[in-house]
DNA sequence: TCTCGCATGTAACGTGTTACATGATTCC
DNA sequence: GGAATCATGTAACACGTTACATGCGAGA
């Protein structure tokens, strides 16, 4: 339902905007969901554009290339109203970390505390990056809810790494301890 | 660094398996944090033996295709404990469910309570479904923790869009309740 | 000076899905 | 009788990424 031309579509309906602008709203406030990059963008606003679902006004820029405001067309609206109303496709998630906890028996006890030990980092990072973003501009009530939403999940994330991560480290220890054996 | 052929490669350290097998381990174990088809599988189970990375034994079946059974050999392992050491990709997560919520205040109360109940059903299938898997099968501490951690964000989810909901619908309640006014 | 931000776009590539082809057995 | 499970495989397709091409202005 969601690929990048019908977000690139409802984006829009929230206000005018260049493909660069548009890229800069998918990093900001959809990013723990969604990705895209310019390469799919630019040429999704060139369909959008051929098939009368939003307009391009070019804007003559001194010493730049002109800067291409996209607005979308009443037929446009109609059309992303229109998907709103498709079933929704079930969630992809695709955690390398987890993948590599599936074989934490073949890890030593330092890779391991250094992979749990970044991630968690990674998390706390993707927690400042959305309160960041919050600060800087007023939410609607559903860039709020998705905002909660992520904040609750990595910090979800965080306990549950925290107060689990010996489950894996634990086998690990002793594996690595035959020496501590001797010494006791 | 996890594509489907490495995890193919994992999947058989932990024992020979079939194709079909495969997949079955990937949706049962894998399917909240990975997600794999034939179509991938069966190709890149015939690189992987190209590569002298596993092995093939055809078991002949009575009125059936052989089944193809795979090992992983001494130099397939080498090559998958190879990749544990290289640096983790960003988790990448893709939720059509937070990307309607983005556009809450283009949709109906119904549409929302009813996305959103849809959603939070779907968080107690997926709950349920790590369940029953660790009732089957004694886990490994990998395992274990994978699982834990799965329940751990669902269960998450659903507190946080149960105690949360009000954020989109309060408002969608209002938009639709201009009658209520007339008659109050 | 050098990197970052602004600004657009394309072509090659990678990765994986979907649909198709084939077919027996078992459970409801 | 029909669906699900077992069992493998390919080809067409979709989708998106990466790297490249171009180039100025501002700030460190």
């Amino acid at each position: 339902m969601f690929d990048v031309k019908t977000l690139c579509l409802g984006i829009l309906t929230m206000g005018d905007a260049s493909g660069y602008e548009i890229k800069k709203i998918f990093e900001e406030r959809f990013s723990h969901f969604f990705a895209a990059s310019f390469g799919s963008i630019y040429p999704a606003l060139n369909k959008l554009t051929q098939e009368g679902l939003v307009t391009c006004a070019a804007q003559a820029q001194s010493k730049r290339p002109d800067k291409k405001v996209y607005s979308i067309t009443p037929a446009g609206k109609i059309a992303f109203m229109d998907t709103l109303n498709q079933p929704l496709a079930p969630d992809r998630h695709r955690s390398e970390f987890l993948a590599l906890m599936m074989f934490s028996h073949l890890l030593t006890l330092r890779q391991l505390s250094d992979a749990i030990d970044g991630k968690i980092a990674e998390y706390r990072r993707e927690i400042d990056a959305i309160s960041d973003c919050e600060n800087e501009r007023p939410c609607s009530p559903g860039e709020e809810f998705v905002a909660g939403f992520g904040k609750a999940i990595y910090e979800a994330a965080i306990r549950y790494v925290e107060d689990h991560r010996h489950i894996v480290e634990g086998p690990a220890l002793l594996s690595a301890a035959p020496e501590k054996d001797l010494t006791s």
